[in-house]
DNA sequence: ACAACATATGAATAGTTGTTCATATGTTCA
DNA sequence: TGAACATATGAACAACTATTCATATGTTGT
């Protein structure tokens, strides 16, 4: 850890310190996000935004395997992103939170679309 | 990739992938979202938001290698999401987005606190 | 009870990513 | 010019993650 030497260094290490959110909360955070970091929960995200699906229709509709979309729901339910609805043989997902919409559509407004 | 049988399947699977953002949307959003999905990016954020900081000070406050810093201040800047100001030997950088903050809250919101 | 189907899950693997160490680049001041 | 400092960067390594395959669990209709 280098040290800086330069003026008012310490007083505003200090400073910017105390008015950080508290270490658990960022890292907490940062583990939230992870959650939209991945194309396909992306994906999977933008299809449930028009309503609840089975697992193998939002299998089909991104065309990729049964298994890694069911790998996928079950990190977007472990951090409460989605819900399920029994129904039969099927499950059925859909969005569990509102800011999820206002999350994507902030992060498309960076990226410009 | 598995068939699903179930009644609506094929029509329900068209209609959702037409209502979904471009592929490539997709993806950006992803890797916009990933920059946000590390704790030590996370925590410089966090010290940015309160003022334009040097790099060794950042290291400081984050009780981190200087170099650690200054890669993920890379990533930060691929994604346009700091700037740097140079000035002598000293590099600083603040934050160069104000969804930054938006999404931040939304985060905090979503995880409690 | 059995076959067909839908979903979930464990293990293995390949690809990605964060950190560290060593070092290069660039600046200031004596 | 040389020493001290600030930052950037490449290579190596360890840790993590997404996907696939195989298979288990659970449901429906015959």
């Amino acid at each position: 850890m280098s040290e800086c030497t330069h003026a008012n260094h310490n007083e505003l290490v200090i400073k910017t310190r105390d008015g950080m959110p508290d270490i658990d909360t960022m890292f907490e955070l940062a583990d939230f996000f992870k959650v939209f970091s991945d194309s396909t929960r992306i994906r999977i995200m933008s299809a449930l935004f028009q309503g609840e699906l089975s697992v193998c229709c939002i299998a089909e509709i991104l065309n990729m395997e049964q298994s890694t979309i069911s790998h996928q729901l079950r990190v977007l339910r472990r951090e409460n992103l989605v819900k399920v609805r029994k129904d039969g043989k099927q499950s059925y997902y859909s969005l569990a939170d509102d800011h999820i919409r206002q999350i994507f559509e902030m992060g498309l407004e960076h990226i410009g679309e």
